[in-house]
DNA sequence: TCAATGACCTGCC
DNA sequence: GGGCAGGCCATTG
């Protein structure tokens, strides 16, 4: 896991991520041990395209889709939340405390 | 090649 | 308790 880039490591966590769950940038940054790279997280999302990173279960603390603008259409990060059963509105999620999943606890 | 930016979060004043 | 600035790694101009 080491031997991985932090890109890497960032795109094998958000394929962790359970079906109907979301989490945020900070949590797996935490889970990395760079609490600080948070930012690193969203960019690496942002050429998660390619790959097979649900990006869309990744949005910022708040449980805004401030990364919606990114995929192809308008609302296609808003329709596959709530084909996965997440509740959105106005490009937030609703009950994020219920859905949420920590990689650093979850996955320990 | 160097500098700036980017789907953010944490800590300090 | 709220606001501001720093930090992180990779990519683009």
């Amino acid at each position: 896991m080491e031997e991985l880039s932090f890109f890497e490591k960032v795109y094998n966590v958000a394929k962790l991520i359970p079906h109907g769950r979301v989490t945020n940038y900070g949590a797996i940054a935490k889970y990395l041990g760079a609490a600080k790279s948070a930012r690193m997280v969203g960019y690496a999302m942002n050429a998660s395209h390619n790959k097979d990173v649900p990006a869309h279960r990744v949005v910022n603390k708040q449980g805004l889709l401030t990364g919606k603008h990114h995929f192809d259409g308008t609302n296609l990060m808003q329709q596959l939340l709530e084909n996965e059963g997440v509740v959105v509105v106005n490009n937030q999620i609703q009950d994020l405390d219920t859905i949420y999943w920590d990689p650093s606890i979850e996955l320990h």
